[in-house]
DNA sequence: TATGAATGAGAATTCATTCAT
DNA sequence: GATGAATGAATTCTCATTCAT
């Protein structure tokens, strides 16, 4: 990489940096983007040499967040080594209510502007993501179910799991996320 | 109520409509408050005689539009009296798809916004909406589950409800809502 | 008029004459809105109350002081009282001349925004406008010409005109005003 | 002429081509020169080696394009060797406005931008155009007026030609060019 | 010569909110 | 209570120009 490659990778993501602090701490709707290039120490017209605007760098951001939580969330169950599928998910989940439990910022970020279509386009560019699928391939590979139907139930898994974290974690509502881990858990078990 | 009450109520209205549908057609980061008092037809002081800000105003909406989709969809499933809570339940949820089906902008503006908060102040102004608890009490009324996770599994029910109307209807993703409704219900199936 | 009514009339007024005299002595270019809204004292969000942007009130202007030229020229001519169509058109257009030798900076303004569109809009706002093509009417009463031909007599006249008056006046090509006008004026008397 | 010597030639001719072009279509406010450079395939700095700013190659694309209609007008009408002045003259009028009738954005680009000076600074890079003066010498051979009456003579020709294009074929005013030339060439003949 | 990333001043425009009528 | 003209801070976005490579 030259000099000046170097030196463009640096400005990009002193703007994400800038941007997913800005976004995080004081909201979306609340920053703007002349705070954004204060922050990243950049002019601001570099700001829209890198992005057309705050939702192009948010979109970004809600991509490249996700994906590095999924992807580490699946390498680590991975490293396990797990011999059962509900173990296996189990454990997957798991590390994903721990890990915005801890960066509960993130999580108000990311919930609200996630979707199957993010999740879709991690697919290409974030190998590990295509993991996830596979896992569920393997936990139903002695039963007739087609594939797309599998893919709707790690879509619903996905969800709820998802909805329940933003609920509890960041809400409490109804119950904070220890209280509502069990039944949420047990509704996971009966689902596969 | 007076002539001048009256003519309140019919300002506070039209405020209402009028921003109900600029929220839901053009979205509420791009309504301005100059266009919902010019699509009311009162002077742009009056719309801070009624509420504090633009949120002030959404807020209100969310809490009267999703009570409203609720309420029906309580009231017709009441009507039917069902002897089986699952049929019972199955008919609610499918009341509520089949509504969202119809009104997507509804849907849109709602899921995004919409809290179980919300929902807990819904109990308050609408005493239907209990019946949507009373109708799991029931449900529930042989087991031994305590009143807290009977909440719970309603809780859970609705999220995932709300999740997969939104992806699925808004989105088409990861299928349409017809392709995944016999996946919905088989799921909450098991749940319950 | 009300007190109200009177000050938007007064703030209207401001930015008119404020823009007229950036846009004479800056160029239309280099004047910006908020030079203009300084200069007029009121506030920035005040201009777009009255006009959509630099070009919306920059062709207000154009139309409001041409129609002021050629309606004072005209009523100055009508009040000779001229029995002989040359000599009477030839007042007026020296009347014209005359008028931008003093005022350089409205006719530079003017002549490359002045088109006949603004010239037919002005038929309806300024009654004496139509005078200037009765005046013509009446040159031509004795002829068998149709009105189409006189109208497009006129407008070659008044082509000329606002050109030689551009090029000789405000860049003394190919010759000073003087020096052309009495070039002009035979050129005219041939064509009518 | 050396590689390099050809390849600067190139650049240039380049961003000339892309400026004319976005220049008649977008027109000159609206066009950056950052969209030059992009159309004409050059990198950004490269075009400040060739010219000072916007409105310098603005006026030397007016320069070339103004000469070269009138260098191929001249051209033509002396090729037909009238004997008539009138007959020339009106041939070489003629030639212009069907030259303009079929490159209506040229007219449009060059007409509010042209003017004698512009003309005269031809003269010394085109020497055609000294044909057009010749013409006109020519024409008033036999008479007694001064140099300095012909040229007036030429030049409110000229702009009188330029007037009427501009209106009638890119506004349609008074009437389109066809129902304007009859009553133009009538003009003129009454004019020599 | 040629490049194009970076700059940052400054332009246009919006819009929530106030307040005299 | 109702109005809507006025405000001006805040925001987005553009773009000519520079300069290290």
């Amino acid at each position: 990489m030259s000099k000046v490659e170097k030196n463009k990778k640096q400005k990009e993501n002193s703007l994400y940096d800038a941007a997913y602090d800005l976004f995080t701490t004081k909201g979306i709707n609340d920053t703007a983007i002349s705070e954004i290039v204060k922050k990243a120490g950049v002019a601001k017209g570099t700001f829209y040499l890198y992005f057309k605007d705050k939702y192009d760098i948010l979109d970004k951001i809600i991509l490249n967040k996700s994906s590095q939580v999924l992807s580490e969330a699946i390498i680590e169950t991975k490293n396990k080594n797990f011999t059962e599928f509900e173990k296996e998910l189990l454990y997957f989940i798991n590390y994903i209510i721990e890990f915005f439990k801890k960066d509960k910022l993130m999580l108000k970020l990311i919930y609200k502007n996630l979707s199957w279509g993010i999740f879709k386009k991690a697919y290409r560019d974030y190998e590990e993501i295509q993991e996830i699928y596979l896992m569920f391939e393997r936990g139903y590979e002695n039963t007739s179910l087609p594939k797309e139907d599998i893919e709707k139930i790690l879509f619903i898994i996905m969800e709820l799991t998802g909805s329940i974290c933003y609920s509890s974690i960041i809400l409490n509502e109804p119950a904070n996320i220890d209280e509502m881990k069990p039944i949420l858990f047990d509704t996971i078990k009966k689902i596969i």
